[in-house]
DNA sequence: CAGAACGTTCAATCAAGACTGAACAAACGA
DNA sequence: TCGTTTGTTCAGTCTTGATTGAACGTTCTG
């Protein structure tokens, strides 16, 4: 381990903290699936309080809500009574499948105002054609996720290519 | 204008006040833009503030925060003090932006904490892994959003096949 | 069985940030 | 110039929801 792992590896538990507000979770459930992405073995409930040095509380309720969200798994230890957890194995996909769902929620709406509101011609072009861009890219990020789900776990990635591209385009942001 | 057209866009314009804060939006924000979204004419300040019911100060301020977001435009009409405000032609794609800046931002956080901190091997593979699935997603949408912009607004939507299908598909949420 | 370790629940507290409304400045018309 | 209309700002209030911590039930161990 590097010098400075602690702090870039605390860096990023606040971080997944921060973005996990925008997904319609709390704080605290953002910040154990950062412990977990980072830890090789599952941690312990006990654990997981005391590294984030939050109450016993937080941690089953947050566990309780990742558990429904699919984003991480119970794990038992021989010779432990304390609960473990474990990152799910499409964590990261779950998490695009809450963007996915917000974005069919914004579709829905605004198809439903199109259809059955007495708008304008101009309001109504426009809100067709909106609900049309976004299940463009929702069926658009349901087509990656399932694709990324299909590759195996070791998968040397031989599709590099068009990946590649395509990520040096989303770098320069 | 249909009977229930009233409770209809009243609804849809509460939806958009809803949606807004996984935005990171006000929910007045979001409200503003649905009510923009379905008036065929720009709406001037005051206006803005008495349909909504809320304070001129949301209003000035919430305006402000959706012209800096690139989600609506002010626009001038002869003869009359007020300022008034219109949907910005690619508010829709702006909103998309939006849900691509935080993917980003995720990406990064996991790119830098693969690169940097002296993780697991499985660890490893997983962050990197994650890391390539959500520039995939980024690069993606904003394909999608270019091939937008590029479509004349009175377009009569040549591409209707593949786009079918996949809407299609996003339908079955 | 008694005690301890564990996880859950929920009432109370706390924090973050949205919203208001009053004070203010600018632009306008009389 | 004076009064009016308009938009902005910001201190204070209010709302929402996260977090805590104590009480509780369960399971294990001695």
């Amino acid at each position: 381990m590097l010098d400075r792992s602690h702090d870039i590896e605390a860096t990023f538990v606040e971080e997944m903290g921060i973005l996990a507000q925008a997904d319609d979770l709390p704080r605290i459930a953002g910040r154990i699936i950062g412990l977990l992405t980072l830890s090789e073995a599952p941690l312990s409930f006990g654990a997981i309080a005391e590294r984030l040095r939050v109450s016993r509380g937080s941690v089953s309720t947050n566990t309780r809500l990742l558990i429904e969200a699919g984003m991480i798994e119970k794990a038992a230890m021989p010779g432990d009574r304390q609960d473990y957890f474990r990152l799910a194995a499409d964590a990261h996909q779950m998490q695009l499948q809450r963007m996915v769902a917000r974005l069919d929620r914004l579709r829905h709406a605004v198809a439903t105002v199109a259809e059955r509101s007495g708008t304008s011609a101009t309001a109504h072009e426009r809100l067709t054609r909106a609900a049309g861009f976004y299940a463009d890219v929702s069926a658009t990020i349901r087509a990656l996720a399932e694709r990324e789900a299909a590759r195996p776990q070791d998968d040397q990635r031989p599709e590099i290519s068009g990946r590649a591209a395509r990520s040096d385009a989303a770098e320069a942001t």
